[in-house]
DNA sequence: TAAAACCTTGACAACGTTTGCAATGACAAG
DNA sequence: CTTGTCATTGCAAACGTTGTCAAGGTTTTA
């Protein structure tokens, strides 16, 4: 790699003058950055950006750290932050924990050392612990609360998306309908079941402590909880004992398909499904799924605005929760409730 | 941030003392070293890894650049990509250029700048200009290739996977075949045509060009002609001119369910779909969706194996292709051909 | 014509780390 | 008692960049 040394030997002046050349041009003459630029174009000059932010003390870089870079919830999200990274000049290092503790401490541990500026992150349940370690840098929390106090969050409606879709179930007729969590200890799922929870209360119907059920749904060894779950709360709509039935995410409503394609339930006659989170294949199943959609691009977006904004002035954060609406899309999984068999 | 000379201060000791303590232990005295950590961890001390890296010349970073994060075919590279990354103790950045020139050569830009040590990339039909430029780093490409002459690159056995679609197809008795492929221009398509072709060919089947549509899929504004090109070969499946059809990866085959849903096609009945790539939506379609699956995860995992390989022996790659074999999983959307109506 | 102002450039220090080399002292061997 | 070996440590240079300061030259001003 060219230096700017190199370049100063060959044009016959000193590195400072080439540096200066390239950030602020109007203090060299126009004939010196001339040869100047035509030299480094020849070279192939690049700076060199550890040498530039290891003197700068910035390093322009930003870490994101999700837990499943496989879910296109979180992929989208994603793509939100880095558009917006790349607004403003600085890159985006990504790292993928897995809902694994190890490899989240570890993600931290080589982002600080990066010397990232800033970090965007979607919390699992540990991530409190490591974060208490983390003080230096601004943090802003997307999708998840880590239930640290005083950092900024940008998240979905979940209370109000949860109580839309089970209100879509009300009205259709259900009164007996179950919820499928996902793993317990994560804000989105807590928050979504309190959704379920009171819309049930508003509506005069007590709840039912066997209808709800938890389960780790993540993409993985895990995996076989959640599908336990679903299969088991599936069975109590073979029997008609519920007829309707509120996923929390993505994976979990991929869980209950599969129960309802292993147990042979026709939606929405045998059983009226409503997930949370869209997929691209939720509009093409047997029947479509009707969904609550979160904007989670807006999420990403939001998420690296704020964060570039603790940076842009230099005081820490105002912390505090930006909430971003959900909608409701009704699609053929939903119907009204069936005549008693 | 505390630094080394922090700690040195406090200690009573020389910064190089510190650094030794870190990375060669039994260079110092274990008392020192004991009374030297003790120090580093009341401070919470990160190394810098700007400064580290600037000394020795590394940056312990690799870079990988896709096209397109929602696809879930290319975030199961991602991550295997970032697995074998972080068994390496590297860490990888992620650009993402939604098959934009301008983002791509800005990623590149920056990734160069970064110093990182190798680069993995997903190949557009821009790429080969940008990269003539870029010979100073140790290149894998995956998935696509570039055209660029001696690099290494891992990829799925495209051809095979699109014979072994059609010979389902022409085993189920279709021989009016329609062909979906993607952007043209980009090594994937090509060659999954030409293993429609000469799968075709080999049966003695004559080609017949109005049957096989070209057209961007990628989500966002170039989509439209995706949906444009499945929506007029569909009419030819509603006349039964056409009996199946073979889209040519995920994106095309979710424009091609888009037109089946609009035309109102039943499949298998109307039309036998196979798609090339699985998605977890496509097992809970109706009927569920025969495709060749590609092994994205191995691929990921195997283009990160060949660029390390290359950063451990200094030499210059062989430059070769390794292909990995796909699978083709019959569900329920290919089906025998349908009597004469 | 002398002084002041300006333009252009180079020398040098610094960012935080690593590392070759030399210095110090302790201890063993002759 | 001298010499040599070894363990432990510090000094200083280097990685490539940027920014401060001052020097030299030229132009403007009084």
């Amino acid at each position: 790699m060219a230096t700017l040394e190199d370049i100063a030997r060959e044009v016959g002046v000193s590195a400072s003058t080439v540096s200066r050349a390239m950030s602020r041009p109007e203090s060299v003459a126009a004939a010196t950055r001339a040869r100047i630029l035509k030299v480094a174009g020849r070279l192939g000059y690049q700076p060199n950006l550890l040498a530039r932010n290891l003197r700068q003390g910035s390093s322009k870089t930003i870490g994101f750290i999700l837990s499943e870079i496989q879910n296109s919830f979180n992929a989208t999200v994603a793509k939100g932050v880095q558009d917006v990274a790349y607004q403003h000049g600085y890159s985006l290092i990504l790292c993928n924990t897995d809902e694994d503790e190890t490899k989240e401490a570890l993600s931290l541990e080589v982002l600080l050392a990066q010397q990232v500026e800033g970090l965007i992150v979607i919390p699992t349940h540990h991530t409190q612990r490591h974060l208490e370690r983390v003080r230096r840098v601004p943090l802003v929390e997307v999708d998840r609360l880590s239930g640290q106090r005083g950092v900024q969050a940008v998240l979905a409606d979940n209370v109000g998306g949860a109580l839309s879709a089970i209100r879509h179930l009300l009205d259709l007729g259900h009164i007996r309908i179950g919820a499928l969590i996902s793993r317990p200890g994560v804000t989105t799922a807590t928050e979504r079941l309190s959704g379920y929870q009171s819309a049930l209360e508003t509506a005069g119907i007590a709840l039912r402590p066997e209808w709800v059920r938890m389960g780790n749904a993540f993409t993985g060894p895990g995996q076989v909880q959640g599908q336990q779950a679903a299969l088991e709360l599936l069975h109590l709509a073979l029997t008609g004992e519920i007829t309707a039935l509120f996923c929390s995410n993505n994976n979990m409503t991929y869980r209950a398909l599969e129960a309802v394609q292993e147990l042979g339930l026709r939606l929405p006659r045998d059983l009226s499904l409503v997930g949370f989170d869209d997929e691209p294949g939720f509009r093409f199943t047997a029947p479509p799924l009707t969904v609550v959609e979160q904007p989670g691009y807006a999420l990403g977006q939001a998420a690296a605005e704020h964060l570039f904004n603790q940076l842009e002035r230099q005081q820490p954060a105002p912390g505090g929760v930006t909430r971003f609406e959900t909608r409701l899309i009704v699609r053929g999984s939903s119907g009204p409730i069936p005549e008693p068999r």
